[in-house]
DNA sequence: ATTCTGACA
DNA sequence: TGTCAGAA
């Protein structure tokens, strides 16, 4: 197919389509004799998913990471596309979500008071300005390097993921499944907790931000589903789970983005919907700790959210920094 | 009639 | 990215 028709086809400028080839996003072949662009199904479906991801906000520096990760993935390359696109849809239509609720409680505010103080118009602006930012895609796709050793890593690493098995095994006696039940599980990685879960009997479900560790997943546990995705924008519609579980991820969060993850998660929940997670936090109450670049949460702090939004909690604590804790939700 | 490259808005 | 020019 020549450029026009692609262009004509896809609600682009043939402009923007060299555009995107000047910034090495696709790279369509090009005949011998006059120089004209020829694009086959992939360059196509490739453009397509640009237009998507640019559509989303994402920057063409962000697009050429992920693309790049696509095209190592030969055949399963078109499925990456898409689980792409529905991840970017998913983020969107989660800010979407806010934004409305955002604009309720104002409606809500307005209607009780004369009206809304300046300060309070201007701290909600600033809300989802925030919020856009810390749904950014920065940074979104690091983790695929490490998918290969990540297996390896957990089991040298004793410092980081000391009493690794124990913690897990925790979270499988806590969940304790009923076979048949649905489980999600964030920043699966290469799938070991859901991994336990499914033995148990549970349909398990992974999201991660790494294809890379997605395929891994999916070598390890093949009737698993896995998906892109993050704690912020989790890629399901609302109460579908009947239990939630995370394993040494919620530290990649800020404080700000924990916040805003636990109602995430109350929303792909069903009403009784239960929450397991294990991960490394700190014991104090004062503010995150930060080692080897990761910054730690105060334990509390985590208990206190949960509890605030609805919760009754339990802990244990597994080593120094390792805790784990079950959150049901009240009645 | 189409497409390409390059320059400039 | 849009637009325009000059060439193939």
């Amino acid at each position: 197919m020549k450029i026009k028709e692609v262009a004509d086809r896809l609600k682009i400028t043939q402009r923007a389509i060299r555009f995107y080839e000047d910034k090495g996003l696709i790279a369509p072949s090009k005949q011998d004799d006059n120089q004209y662009r020829m694009f086959d199904d992939e360059d196509i479906w490739r453009l397509q998913t640009i237009i998507a991801l640019r559509e989303s906000g994402m920057s063409i520096s962000d697009i050429r990471t992920a693309l790049s990760d696509a095209d190592a993935h030969g055949n399963g390359q078109l499925r990456y596309f898409l689980e792409l696109q529905r991840s970017v849809m998913f983020s969107k239509w989660v800010e979407m979500k806010q934004i409305i609720e955002t604009t309720d409680e104002m409606i809500d505010s307005l209607k009780r008071n004369q009206g809304l103080a300046l300060d309070n118009i201007f701290a909600l602006a600033e809300g989802s300005r925030r919020l856009r930012e810390q749904r950014a895609w920065e940074d979104r796709w690091g983790f695929d390097r490490l998918a290969g050793i990540h297996d390896r890593l957990v089991q040298e690493d004793e410092r980081k993921y000391g009493n690794y098995d124990e913690a897990l095994s925790l979270i499988v006696k806590w969940v304790s499944p009923i076979p048949g039940e649905r489980g999600l599980d964030i920043g699966t990685g290469t799938g070991n907790l859901a991994g336990r879960l499914i033995k148990e009997g549970a349909d398990m479900a992974g999201v991660d931000q790494s294809n890379e560790m997605l395929k891994e997943c999916q070598r390890k546990f093949p009737e698993m589903e896995t998906k892109l995705g993050n704690f912020l924008a989790l890629p399901y519609l609302d109460g579908k789970f009947d239990f939630v579980v995370s394993s040494f991820a919620l530290h990649h969060l800020t404080h700000d983005q924990m916040r805003m993850a636990i109602p995430e998660m109350r929303r792909v929940l069903k009403p009784r919907g239960r929450i397991c997670i294990a991960d490394l936090m700190t014991d104090g109450e004062g503010s995150a700790a930060r080692e080897e670049g990761e910054n730690y949460i105060p334990f509390s702090n985590l208990i206190d959210l949960l509890e605030s939004s609805g919760y009754v909690t339990k802990f244990q604590k597994m080593n120094e920094r390792l805790h784990v804790v079950l959150a049901v939700p009240i009645r």
